[in-house]
RNA sequence: GGUGCUAUGGCCGAGCGGUUAGGCACAGGUCUGCAAAACCUGCUACAGCGGUUCGAUUCCGCUUGGCACCUCCA
């Protein structure tokens, strides 16, 4: 099995992958909070460790990827009274909370599926696994590492830090964090500003609510990934993904809240993927950028020039690093476009594509394609550098479209493509998805029957006629080009 | 203010102590009735100032800019 490496937030380097149980890997990811559509900014994670996912499979790992959907108890971020995000919704339009989170998750599902996201193995509730919480909750308790005030129950920061260090991922100290808290309003219930809650007291008005031993209320946000990743995953499993923003708190108190109710701290390689900006920009509703998937898909945004589909929004994703920030623009996206179909063009070429079974032919490849296919594996297996990958893959459409390809050459070139672009990378051919309806075949017709007669009009060099079929094709969407072996069309 | 990250050619974006990233755009050429596609060629950058080094875009320091997070925001 070919080494990977992956970068690992915790030491900060790149490490080689070791899993705990040779052979199987167990991978946790921080899911959606169902309140709104998906995002430009869920993209990011959906295909980077959708790709990591495929590409452990492909090397031959047996793995079980949880993605968690969140669908309580987190607060409004500006909001006026800390109220509950999906309860707030539910409110203004008048449903259930669990009428929302349905919703809601069903659209990003929909979301998911259109970017070629495989669906993960679990993908666990926050509003499933309240008991499990709530019996974390009282280990925590038990060992020492929390205190309950008011009806709700809070971390104990301090004494972890004592006896643990608070801080071991996002590298700050405590006094660093006491430093930048702000606004320290006097109705909180925590003994320190930098506590955070394991359980919340729910107020009257609050709708989402569970019973529990300190009354009614809900679980506090960092808990759920701690204890559906330990159910799911063990006490210790091998790779927790997730955005950098989520580094700090959220992971932070996730190795906290393990390190005090399971003895470790739980996670072997912590991986981030970094954000997606907007002209420069962070997204953020005031800033009159924030693009949910929907409209990127569909073009209907004020800052969008046009749509984009969601091939072409993977292909931009997977142009750059995974921890490298990646800045939207109209421009950007149209060049990611034309870059991805040309790919796509190439795999046609090969006559690889869904359907296909790709040749094991190893007779007589040559050197230069199987160093090329090394080079793929090798910037994939370091730390998923798909932007190098897709360069060596462009190396491929170079010698692809050159022609004169010996076929152990081609036939290696189509197992390529077949395990590494549609497979590993996700990308799917959009232009020859659809040549299975009824309405393709009977276009297909169609347009065999105009080609000819097109093809009639060149032979007695009649230019207008030939022009003129051209033309009122384009104005269809039909594009038509000319090669030596005789007239090919797309369809827009 | 604290912590972490970052600054690459027209745009997006890799990478590295000395050697071509790649895509898109642009220019010239081949092909072609024309167009498109394809192919060939060109475009050769690494914020500024110091330092280390035989040699730095790549390491170190400073300066300037950008980004993220700072306890309930996925």
């Amino acid at each position: 099995m070919r080494n990977l490496y992956l970068t690992n937030t915790l030491t900060r380097r790149k490490e080689l992958f070791v899993p705990i149980h040779p052979g199987h890997v167990g991978m946790y990811v921080c899911g959606p909070t169902v309140y709104g559509d998906a995002h430009l900014g869920h993209a990011r994670p959906g295909v980077t460790y959708d790709v990591l996912f495929r590409l452990l499979k492909h090397l031959g790992y047996k793995v079980r990827y949880v993605r968690n959907i969140t669908d309580v108890g987190h607060l409004e971020h500006d909001a006026d009274e800390g109220e509950d995000k999906i309860a707030k919704k539910a409110r203004l339009e008048e449903l259930e909370p669990m009428e929302v989170v349905q919703t809601y998750t069903e659209r990003y599902h929909e979301a998911m599926r259109l970017l070629n996201v495989e669906s993960p193995s679990i993908e666990p509730r926050a509003s499933g696994h309240i008991i499990e919480q709530i019996e974390t909750i009282k280990t925590i308790l038990d060992a020492g590492y929390a205190y309950e005030s008011n009806g709700s129950i809070y971390f104990d920061v301090e004494k972890y830090n004592r006896d643990y260090g608070y801080g071991v991922l996002s590298g700050r100290t405590l006094e660093a964090t006491m430093e930048g808290t702000r606004s320290l309003d006097g109705q909180s219930d925590k003994r320190a500003p930098y506590d955070f809650a394991l359980w919340k007291k729910a107020e009257p008005e609050h709708i989402m609510r569970w019973p529990s031993p300190w009354g009614e209320g809900f679980p506090g946000w960092h808990l759920e990934c701690s204890v559906m990743g330990e159910k799911y995953l063990g006490k210790e499993f091998d790779i927790h993904g997730g955005g950098m923003d989520l580094m700090f708190p959220h992971h932070e108190c996730e190795i906290a809240q393990n390190q005090a109710s399971r003895g470790t701290q739980g996670v072997h390689y912590w991986v981030h993927n970094n954000m997606i900006t907007i002209n420069g920009q962070k997204m953020g509703k005031s800033l009159g950028n924030f693009i949910t998937l929907p409209e990127l898909f569909s073009g209907n945004h004020p800052k969008l020039e046009r749509a984009y589909s969601p091939m072409t929004v993977r292909f931009f994703i997977l142009q750059a690093h995974y921890r490298s920030t990646l800045d939207f623009s109209n421009e950007a996206l149209q060049a990611a476009e034309k870059g991805y179909k040309r790919l796509m063009q190439a795999g046609r070429e090969l006559g690889a594509g869904e359907g296909v079974i790709p040749s094991e032919a190893k007779e007589s490849l040559s050197q230069e394609v199987q160093t090329l296919i090394d080079n793929v594996y090798e910037a994939l297996c370091d730390d998923l550098n798909t932007p190098i990958a897709i360069a060596h893959l462009f190396e491929a459409v170079k010698l692809i479209n050159g022609g004169k390809l010996p076929e152990g050459d081609k036939a290696a070139l189509r197992k390529l493509f077949e395990d590494v672009v549609y497979g590993v990378l996700g990308l799917r051919d959009e232009e020859a998805a659809g040549s299975s309806g009824k309405a393709e075949k009977a276009l297909e017709g169609v347009m065999d029957i105009v080609l000819e007669d097109r093809r009639k009009a060149r032979a007695e060099k009649n230019w207008a006629e030939s022009d003129r079929i051209r033309d009122l094709l384009a104005s269809f969407g039909i594009t038509v080009k000319d090669t030596k072996e005789g007239a090919t069309w797309t369809l827009e």
